[in-house]
DNA sequence: TTCCTAAGTCGTCAACTGACGACTTAGCAA
DNA sequence: TTGCTAAGTCGTCAGTTGACGACTTAGGAA
């Protein structure tokens, strides 16, 4: 019931095919990334409480050596966590939504097909559900707080062309567009995390729940003012 | 860096408050059910690797004690999920799903209501994404081939009542069925795994959902003839 | 009351694990 | 070639862990 990540250690002892040999010198700032990309790979996939050793084994150096450059693993974790996940929400990446020369079922599509490759991947979802279980809650509000203005966007930019207005509480109109949000996010849940079949494109998956979304938003808007 | 479940040891030698007195005698089937029922609890909330010794002492008994019930943690945690993953996808209990005396609308609201408040909970989904995540992917057959028949019910009966036929191809129709079970389950991991907001009451969501889903059904259906 | 049995605990082993002091060595500059 | 410095490793410590042999004791039966 040792944790997974040990089976990395190459069998230790056995065979001596590998005799682990001393790893080639590297600039500090080389090396320190190289760890990091393997760092987000590796707990990404074991989990938070994935051994350094390990890690440093599929790093090919020693495990003295990840002291070199983070002083406990918790500062590795903190640095890998806020590269991988914090990381690619900087930047204006959903300006295009608001993009009018587009009807917003293309817009939606096209944002959210970049969305699901480009940050909805195997090593994303599970490097932040394995955060958000341990509650550490590293950094929810600097997401949320995105998230929150895409929902906002996305509501309103589909209620004007649509023609409705939307709905008075914003509580209720971030709910509505968690109606998209949340069928997609949990679209990459399914297929990354849960091995669920992937015998459908996920573009043809989001187009459906774009028009899914746009169909049922003149109806679901009325609610807000109940 | 230890496990979280380490602070459970009332600080171990700390004040002599709780001189960890004998357990209470309790037969056997008795105190097994109570393990179980506090291993459920317990590594959902701290995860697999949860100490033994930290849910002994969440039990009130010894560490030793576990293992007069159960030969290795494996074969606890085994049980733990036979049970609490397992156990409630026992019995006919979406039968009402197809019981046309009611509108699809009201069917799919009071069923979804039903399995949102009794199946995903905290706990249930804690203790799943821990699962998933390890990948033992302990019984994942199971529970998929009675999802795969929930969302062709709900596929066909909200055809049915539309007046539409349903996807010819069986994978579409499943990931159309999709649209409402995914929006679903993500609003139970929102709520329960990332601390969203419970402002709106999931009830009405649920209502949103519903008729978002049977609103975008004529529509998306069609791309199954592709 | 006596005694027997199953419920329960103590203490320990061996492997694991984060962390780090002391040492070795590659490769460049003079 | 020499020698300095930063890259890299060895070995070890202390606290954790799953697992279990040996022991203690509650409480009902006779």
């Amino acid at each position: 019931m040792r944790a997974r990540s040990t089976k990395l250690k190459q069998d230790k002892k056995s065979l001596s095919k590998a005799p682990a040999k001393r790893a080639k010198r590297m600039p500090h700032a080389e090396r320190r990334e190289q760890i990091l990309t393997q760092a987000a790979e590796f707990f990404s996939e074991y989990g938070l409480t994935g051994q350094t050793r390990s890690l440093a084994a599929a790093c090919g150096i020693s495990q003295r050596l990840l002291y070199r450059f983070f002083p406990t693993k918790a500062a590795l974790l903190a640095e890998v966590y806020a590269r991988t996940i914090l990381g690619p929400f900087e930047g204006e990446w959903f300006g295009d939504l608001t993009n009018r020369d587009k009807s917003m079922e293309t817009r939606l599509i096209e944002f959210y097909s970049d969305y699901y490759e480009k940050l909805l991947t195997r090593r994303w979802l599970r490097l932040f559900l394995y955060s958000a279980l341990a509650e550490g809650d590293m950094a929810p509000n600097y997401i949320s707080s995105i998230i929150t203005k895409l929902l906002d966007t996305i509501v309103d930019e589909a209620a004007l062309e649509l023609k409705i207005s939307p709905p008075e509480n914003p509580d209720f109109k971030r709910e509505l567009g968690w109606t998209l949000h949340g069928a997609i996010s949990h679209l990459a849940i399914r297929r990354h995390i849960y091995h669920g079949p992937h015998k459908i494109p996920h573009t043809d998956m989001i187009k459906v729940y774009v028009q899914t979304f746009l169909a049922g938003l003149p109806i679901t808007t009325k609610h807000g003012a109940d």
